[in-house]
DNA sequence: TATTGTTATACTCTATAACTATA
DNA sequence: TATAGTTATAGAGTATAACAATA
């Protein structure tokens, strides 16, 4: 009796992980934006009108990095900088209206890509599983909706 | 009622992955190795004696990256490159006696990780969770035991 | 001429530190 | 002097192409 030899779950989860970003990627690819734009600019939708230091500190990653993902967004004119009156150092970062089509595209795409990665499972699979991964990224203290991308 | 913003399987898969992928790599740098060097070991320790270029096949990445992956590893002591007298090209890469203490102590490491990683959930949830992971992996057609970092 | 392994080169991504403009 | 944003620089990691040794 010589089964195959046994990954555990957490090997299971970074293989399945980088096999579902890469997949996202090429998706997202098509709409012109890599896995890290879709991310602040999910967190813009969240959020809007913050300044990127907020928006930095909410993604976790030191503000440089934010500077030239937001120009790449700024100038496919998905979002809009505003100076603030009162305080003419910061900015607020909105959603333009092509960036709220492009926030209903990358829906349907996200949408498409849990039904491709999720092929294997019936439905009640499905909820169960995703249960189960709900509860370990609570117990691992992963911001919802937050890639670990960002962080250090 | 406004639930929370719900994030489908993928994206978890995406978010833990990541996650667990750093721990792990912290974990094994108090061995001194890096993860991409942890699965070219693996590789070795289930091929003894194979070439450079059918490991490179094997975890199918250029075979120009497994140079400076298998020097480190030498240069450790973990491994053994020995000339094939038959055709002098080739090289055949061994464990050496090292090689095997460090994956003795690298399946610690794993079971370490795999506990840390699985906390939230009790021994019956573990295994369903292992099995619906191992299932989407066989679906998506994921070589078990290799990580799709090495691919492009 | 083909193949194994190597080196050289370039490119992407990210972090750290220095700079500017406002306050 | 402190803070928001920017630019400059450097480092890690990886891929592509050119090369040397052997077949």
């Amino acid at each position: 009796m010589q089964g195959p030899p046994a990954f555990g779950s957490a090997f299971l989860l970074a293989q399945l992980g980088a096999h579902a970003t890469q997949r996202f990627a090429e998706r997202v690819s098509d709409l012109g934006l890599t896995p890290p734009q879709t991310g602040l600019l999910r967190a813009i939708a969240r959020r809007p009108g913050e300044s990127q230091q907020v928006l930095a500190a909410e993604l976790g990653t030191p503000p440089t990095r934010l500077v030239a993902l937001v120009d790449g967004l700024e100038q496919q004119g998905l979002i809009e900088r505003r100076r603030n009156p009162q305080d003419r150092r910061l900015y607020a970062v909105f959603l333009s209206d092509k960036g709220q089509e492009t926030m209903a595209a990358l829906a349907k795409a996200a949408a498409a890509h849990e039904d491709e990665m999720m092929a294997a499972l019936s439905t009640e699979e499905r909820a169960t599983l995703r249960g189960l991964l709900g509860r370990v990224a609570a117990d691992r203290d992963l911001t919802p909706g937050v890639h670990p991308g960002y962080r250090t």
